[in-house]
DNA sequence: ATTGATGCAAAAGATTTGCAAACTG
DNA sequence: CAGTTTGCAAATCTTTTGCATCAAT
């Protein structure tokens, strides 16, 4: 699935919600699924408004929740004070570590864990919407560059 | 290990970590150690003001930062906007399930699973330190009061 | 006495919202 | 046209911080 095509579920999903599509939501949606980063709303305001100087604050903030509602992206609490996000089409899922001593933000998915996560949550009788698996971590020397700790932490 | 004793355990690490004791945080910790729920900073604060006035909100934030510092105290994102606290001495890590429909909070654990984290984090050559695993869930009538949702859910 | 801790109020951030104007279907 | 969506700024909410004062060691 390339990016247009995902824009064009994009679309799909909103329209079926009932919702308009506007140049703006486009316009967001592109610069959603042209990123790989975890961006938070102002990154992703600063990252619209160069392309489009009509994007506005308000409407990125609403964007987001309606492609959080729609499934086709999900945020993540990396614990730097604002929620950050990531688009979800056209790869399985995948839980996160956030490494204290560099900051990185590294990804990792594995089928045992997505078995045993489902499994835990049919057998306590609850039906799983999604789920969120936050791994904090320290790198060791070979894996990580040795930089400084990124952005606040809390 | 009773009240009394956690809250010995958090002096001694307060102190170990070469800071001082205080009514106030003898009164915080007496609170945080007395609820079993999953309470945020302003609840805390509230708690704390109906059996010692003396308790500001400055010192419950810096409170629970100094508490989840030394591992008493650990924080979880419910998204309902504030972060949510539960002390963690005395009992085994446990994961959380949240209600979509409810908003209960159902706390859960599975040593296999447990197991499982830890190995990925060594497989990928990371130092595991903390990890938080949440799953989003709807709960099925019988498990479920029906009662309506609680809070603001983003 | 020293020095960290507290309370207060102000500041800082992130996110939400009211409303008139603009745009979509 | 009718009804959404937008931009703007103001409002809200949570958390942090500066600073004079207080209290623990």
């Amino acid at each position: 699935m390339d990016q247009q095509d995902e824009i064009a579920v994009v679309e799909r999903r909103l329209r079926e919600g009932g919702h308009r599509w506007t140049q703006q939501r486009r316009r967001i949606a592109e610069v959603v699924f042209a990123t790989h980063e975890h961006f938070n709303a102002e990154e992703l305001l600063a990252l619209c408004r160069k392309v489009d100087r009509r994007v506005s604050r308000a409407t990125v903030y609403r964007m987001i929740a309606a492609m959080e509602a729609v499934g086709v992206v999900e945020g993540l609490d990396t614990g730097d004070g604002s929620r950050r996000f990531e688009h979800v089409l056209g790869h399985e899922h995948h839980d996160h570590m956030i490494c204290r001593s560099c900051g990185r933000i590294v990804e990792f998915s594995d089928a045992k864990l997505e078995r045993q996560k489902a499994e835990i949550a049919h057998r306590m009788g609850f039906t799983m919407l999604r789920h969120e698996l936050k791994l904090v971590v320290e790198c060791n020397d070979l894996a990580c560059p040795g930089r400084a700790p990124v952005g606040k932490r809390r």
